[in-house]
DNA sequence: ATTATCTATAGATCTATAGATAATGC
DNA sequence: ATTATCTATAGATCTATAGATAATGC
């Protein structure tokens, strides 16, 4: 039953990643110890070794989920190296974004979960988050100066985050696709691009 | 212990209104039936005489919250006669939304959880509320051509319910207004009125 | 000997139902 | 007689803990 040092290390991971995808698929209260012990291959009872309670894990997992969204942003523009500010958003407002909740941005899925949990751990992640994002898009926004370059940014991810959101509750897939799209758009034009049809 | 139809109808609508704010309060899986009846004076035994199970009161309640919600809108710009559409982004971007969740709109407390429920009455309710909220800004946007304005109405939804959420896990006070006002300012500088300071 | 994981369970919830009670409405 | 509400409870969860087990790491 027990397992070496380094592989216990390695299911605690696995752990965290399972949290990190369920969580944001379910929600914070929508799943429990047992299923995502058991959806990581493990049972439940170990997990209290591991974790000093569901709260514990809960702000590690969300953390992992902004830290594997801002790795996948950065790939996405790697892709697209001549523009990133285009490859950003529509990779955000993307159709695989909207019907992945599991594998997308954390504030999308979960800030409004977070919103009303008092765990000091879970909001200063998302605090963190909100903060990075805001200076992250600052610096891609080309225009102007830092004070309406910042307040662009500020925009833009409360746009992109509200498309997202409303996208997923839209009352078919047209008016989803209308959402996004029309979202993509303004934001394309507002900062001098233009819009492909 | 009975009471007489009329009462029974007025404790009905208490639930109602009750859950409309306690669910957007705690969310979906945040609140028990025990709790909700409680809250309304009631015991929780009474509960499923007048609705069919949690699933058929929760849309109900949210429909009850979409409902207040629109008519709060429409008393506050009946109290601006000459600006809706200032009066509007300062009402739904104010101080007083962001800390009020349980009298907020809907959209901004629950989307994410409703995103995630399979059950049809509550994704109609939603998919209604977004439809209806898209139709209602489309009308109060002064720009240009409909197409346009539709475009243009649909990035402002998205982008006042992003905000709130956003606001709602900033880091601290001065993160949340600065949200808050970021995305006011671009709204109002954006449809051509001058922002005050 | 230590410890990562297991089985088993405590105690507190949760949704939903059964049957009793007592006031309404005929 | 009907029925809105009550008390009580079934059965399924949930978080967390206790103690057993067996493989690691000394």
């Amino acid at each position: 039953m027990k397992v070496s040092k380094e592989k216990a290390e390695e299911n605690r991971q696995r752990v965290i990643d399972t949290a990190a995808t369920l969580l944001r698929e379910r929600g914070i209260d929508g799943i429990g110890i047992a299923d995502l012990m058991d959806a990581a291959g493990l049972t439940h009872g170990g997990f209290y070794r591991q974790f000093k309670s569901k709260d514990d894990l809960v702000a590690q997992a969300v953390q992992r989920a902004f830290d594997m969204t801002r790795a996948d942003i950065a790939e996405q523009l790697k892709m697209a190296p001549g523009n990133p500010f285009e490859a950003l958003v529509r990779h955000y407002l993307s159709d695989f974004h909207r019907d992945s909740i599991g594998a997308g941005c954390g504030l999308t899925a979960l800030a409004a979960d977070a919103a009303r949990h008092e765990d000091p751990a879970l909001r200063s992640v998302f605090g963190a988050a909100v903060t990075s994002y805001i200076n992250f898009l600052t610096a891609l926004i080309p225009d102007g100066d830092a004070a309406s370059n910042r307040r662009a940014a500020i925009a833009m991810l409360a746009e992109m985050v509200g498309a997202v959101i409303l996208a997923r509750v839209a009352p078919d897939r047209p008016a989803a696709d209308e959402i996004l799209k029309a979202v993509s758009a303004d934001l394309l034009q507002k900062h001098g691009k233009t819009q492909s049809a």
